[in-house]
Formats: structure tokens, C-alpha cells, sequence
DNA sequence: AGTTAAATATGATGGTCATCATGTAAATGT
DNA sequence: ACATTTACATGATGACCATCATATTTAACT
């Protein structure tokens, strides 16, 4: 049955939205597009009438969580508290794409690609322009190395399976990232 | 046909050293248990007399692709070098199993992220032998932080499109953790 | 040398999935 | 009100894949 035109637009916003989510949670090959459509109330019929293929499923879904998930604005030290918590370590689902898929978008087409490249500007300026302190020739650096090892940590705190150690992964690149903004910002 | 105890062997050693290859190329799904065997100069049928399951080829094929890696142990700024080169970078199919797969062991059983664990573990305390330098009590925080960025930098090169966005990430990273290691050294 | 055991090949099987074809009903425009 | 468009539902289709069944061939043991 056809559904009014705002009904259509929150139906596709719904999609990217649990599209989201899923991907981040069990990643691009384990999500079929069925799944995705009746996680947002649909059957799989209608899909097509969205995206062209599940291919620009994913482009459009990364652009959307990319986009979203634009932070590190404030206070650079607070976001990296958080980033590197175990609450954001146990919610793959709700939590950074880039931590989430960056790793998948090898495998995916030049739209995902692109998408992720957009993102890692984006955030490598953010991340610049919230360390006032640091000397603009270090800045770069600063931001570049710090984001690395955020996204690492995360991937590596889980991937393992011993608790103690994956809360330790985090807990000392957060450590190494506070000393390495310290002495960027000593000077 | 029947073949020789040691010819059987040598197979098994082959469909774990290429499947290591194709896993760390395309992913672990992208990847078929009869391609892995055609690979190695089988067809799919021998399969099952060599690995219960192809989860099971999964663990085996990472704890032997993880033991083979280990790296890190000499010269830390040495490896530190030619870990984030674009060669590494451009070479995920011979290139470190950590970088290439740390992600997606989130979505397998618990006999590969037990084999990631262990994995880890080891290359924690290889990298703090290699840094006879630093302070004892900072040892642990330098090789954490630095692997964390060593493996997020090499998995954010190779997610985006732009060569020379993709290049300043590993060289900025490189830079990042070399001036670390400085800091933690001069004390 | 003959018997047995086993490694691999060939050939199903059942399930999942992306994508397509067609139907249906309701919204939109006249 | 009516005609038309269209968003979504239901129901194929064809491909791929993990796994299993069975046959074949030859190493290993007596």
C-alpha cells in the first residue's frame, strides 16, 4: 500500500537509522537486507524503491553515521574519557562507526570509501581545532596520532576476551594520549 | 586418493598458510572454504578430514597466522617503520594478521578471540623488551599505546581513497609514537 | 602380496541471500 | 469523485555456500 510522502521519507530515515545500528553491531556481511527492513517495520519488498542495491545501503548508511557522529568538538580530553570507556567498548551498536566499520570499508565499494575518507578529515580537523594549546606545527600530529590510537584501542579492546586487559588497552592509550597532549602542549 | 602421512601434512600446512593469505585480503567471509582449498591445490571435499568447521579453520588460521607474526622484538623503531610504511599499508594479504583482522574477530567464536588475546598479550611484552629505555613503571603504557596506534593507524590508511591523506596518517602516527617513546626515555 | 584404513575427489543437499516480478491499496492531482 | 501514480507487500528466482554422502585410490600394516 502506498503511504504519504513524509511517511515515505521517515520510513527511509528509519532504515539508515537501524542500518546503523545493525552494521555497527555485527557487521556489513552479517546483516541481510531483509533484517534491516523488518528491523524498521517493513517486509524486504520495498527496499528497492530505496537504494539501488544493498552496496548503497551501506555508502548511504556510513555517510549517515559518519555524519551523525561528528564529535570531539569540546573538550578534546572529556571525549577521549569517553571514547575510550568500557561503556563505549560494550556498545558496538550505538557507538563510533569509525571504531565499528572502518576496518570492513576495504572490502566495500568506492562510495563507502569515499564516505570514510570525508570522515577522517572531518575529524582529524575537529580534533586540531579542540587543542588550543598545542602549537599549530604539532597539531596535526597531535590529532592524527591521538585518533589512531583511539580507533585501535577500541578495535583491539574488542576483539579479546580476558576483561582485565581489555579494560587495560583502554586505560593506558587513554593515559598515553593525556602524556602525549601534555608534552605537545608544554611547550 | 590417499596420500602419504608427511603429503598430508604438507596440505595442511598449505590450506593454513594460504587461507591465512586469502582471510587477511578479503575477510573471513568473503572468502570460501572451497576457494581456500582450491588455493592450496584441493578441491572442497578434503576439507572436513582436515578442520571440523570452517569456524575452526578460522581459529587454527589465526593462531598460526598470530604465533608466525611476531614481530616487534629488536629494533622498536625499526619495526615501528616498516610497520607503518605504505608497502604494510598495500600489502594486507602478507601484511600483519593484527591489523588485517583484529575487527572482525569481534563476530567469531570464542576460540579465535582467545587466540587474538593471547596474540596480544605476547606483543605487549615483546614491545616493552624492546624499549630498555624507558622506565619500568612506564614500559606498559608506551607499547600499549603505541601498538594502539600502530594497528589503528594502519587500519584507517587503508579505509580511505586519498593516497596522500592515507600516507600522512602513517607518517604523522609514526612521528606521534616516536616522540613518545622520547618523552617516556628522557626521564 | 593382500588386506585394511584413510585422504581426497565428485557429487548432492538444504539453507540463505540479493534481487526481481507482480499485486494491492492508498495518497495525490485533477 | 475519479484516475493515476506509487510505496510497500507477497512471492519467485538464481546464485552461492557450508556441510554431508559416497566413491576412488593408494599408503600403511601384516
Amino acid at each position: 500500500m502506498k503511504v504519504s510522502r513524509e511517511q515515505m521519507s521517515e520510513n527511509r530515515r528509519r532504515i539508515l537509522e537501524v542500518a546503523s545500528r545493525l552494521f555497527r553491531d555485527k557487521g556489513f556481511d552479517a546483516i541481510s537486507v531483509a533484517e534491516v527492513m523488518k528491523a524498521a517495520g517493513l517486509t524486504h519488498g520495498g527496499f528497492y524503491g530505496h537504494f539501488a542495491s544493498k552496496d548503497d545501503l551501506i555508502a548511504q548508511t556510513l555517510a549517515h553515521a559518519l555524519a551523525l557522529d561528528a564529535g570531539g568538538g569540546g573538550d578534546f580530553r572529556a571525549y577521549v574519557e569517553d571514547y575510550l570507556a568500557p561503556r563505549h567498548r560494550d556498545n558496538a551498536a550505538g557507538g563510533c562507526p569509525t571504531a565499528g566499520l572502518a576496518a570492513a570499508i576495504r572490502h566495500q565499494g568506492p562510495a563507502a570509501r569515499a564516505a570514510m575518507t570525508q570522515a577522517l578529515r572531518s575529524q582529524i580537523d575537529r580534533i586540531g581545532a579542540a587543542l588550543p594549546k598545542v602549537d599549530a606545527a604539532d597539531k596535526r600530529r597531535v590529532a592524527i596520532g591521538s585518533w589512531a590510537a583511539m580507533v585501535g584501542a577500541v578495535i583491539l579492546a574488542r576483539a579479546i576476551d580476558d576483561p582485565a586487559l581489555s579494560d587495560e588497552v583502554l586505560e593506558q592509550t587513554r593515559a598515553w594520549i593525556d602524556a602525549g597532549i601534555n608534552r605537545a602542549s608544554a611547550t
